[in-house]
DNA sequence: GTATCATAAATTGGCGCCAATTTTGGATAC
DNA sequence: GTATCCAAAATTGGCGCCAATTTATGATAC
């Protein structure tokens, strides 16, 4: 009864942090938004202590990844549209604004690097987790924007990135939608080699509003 | 001897986030970076609990305003050259990026505000502690981002201009350039007023940039 | 006088209990 | 049959103790 929400235990070790294996499970879809996280219940799934899971609650909810309602508890956030949308727009912007940079930084290694990334993602589409899907694509493009030189603006990106992904299936709604962003990669990879930073800065913008 | 590093205690209600008066402690300059954030010391000063304590820390590290050394102990972060450049870069790419709407939409009433923060500002010069100046300096720059209708973007730019403010004297070397600050806030208004979005970003990338 | 080592003090950090609050379930009245 | 109220179970959340580690202190040897 306890264990209600969870159908599959993971034998976690306890050195790893509870909070990226929360974290983990809201993106892959494994905890629906709205799912209200009993702390008994995390203690026994991630197979660690009372403070680890308060800890970890806490971290999420200073994330807005979840909310927590005073004496009630902590639920997974509810997709919210409006602010979907402000993240994505929030993106386009840092993202082009260094697209000049990126295209002019990139090295034939660079570009090396990027395909095998695009390739991943690919594979992944085809037989991997929706867990792995997402770490394969953000894997792709933190590398892209590490040759914007700017490491802040990848952290951050990567970290607002996560603000929206407590709805996963809003996201890739679509088998034929995941593929057409693997083609998509390849195009953006495509315009960096042949250093058009304006075509880029536009396949970066259609790619994140998935127009 | 265990409260060496505080001379002026203050009566602070429990029910008050201790996050928050540790941070506005460490951008006043209270607590100076490199200084270690001993669990007693805090407990005494913000009177408050252990577990208080613990979870402002924690948060703390989270936004990397501090750091945590295993077994160790926090300590404030020394400033960082290079993470303050990138972060006033990704400020210039948000805040510019968002000028052209924040021109078209500032009626007579929005620039009627902004005027009256900014006179705040300068009063704050005057006549104020370090942290009511960095409030009041935070306050018109959130009221002038909030045109901009991209809410998560006013909070985004809130909370990078927390990562580097652990400087807060490097920030605000001297006298003159805190009143040439609020100069600049009012050119800024002046450029909304005329509706010149291209003087006023050019504007907000200096004032940003403090060149 | 200085370096090294052992011992004591201080500090962090893991863990668990118990009170306060909320939710659930059932009994009773209408 | 349905609504209301009361009691029991469950859940959250505040608080503090104690072990592990580190730092400071002082004694001893060279």
């Amino acid at each position: 009864m306890a264990d209600a929400i969870f159908d599959s235990r993971v034998e976690a070790s306890a050195a790893r942090d509870v909070t990226d294996l929360i974290l983990q499970d809201i993106l892959a879809g494994a905890l629906m938004p709205g799912t209200w996280l009993k702390q008994v219940d995390l203690e026994r799934r991630y197979n660690c202590t009372r403070p680890d899971v308060r800890r970890a609650l806490d971290r999420l909810a200073q994330k807005r990844l979840v909310e927590h309602v005073p004496n009630r508890g902590y639920h997974v956030y509810e997709p919210d549209g409006r602010r979907a949308r402000e993240v994505s727009e929030i993106r386009v912007i840092l993202e082009t604004a260094v697209a000049g940079t990126i295209v002019q930084n990139a090295s034939a290694d660079d570009v090396r690097a990027l395909r095998k990334l695009a390739k991943h993602f690919d594979e992944a589409t085809l037989n991997g987790t929706m867990l792995e899907l997402y770490e394969a694509n953000l894997a792709f493009h933190r590398q892209l924007l590490m040759l914007g030189g700017n490491i802040e603006l990848v952290d951050l990106v990567t970290e607002i990135r996560q603000r929206t992904s407590s709805a996963p299936v809003s996201q890739w709604r679509t088998r034929a939608r995941v593929e057409q962003s693997g083609r998509e990669h390849h195009m953006m990879i495509d315009a960096i080699e042949h250093r058009d930073g304006t075509l880029f800065a536009e396949l970066t913008r259609q790619h994140i509003l998935q127009k």
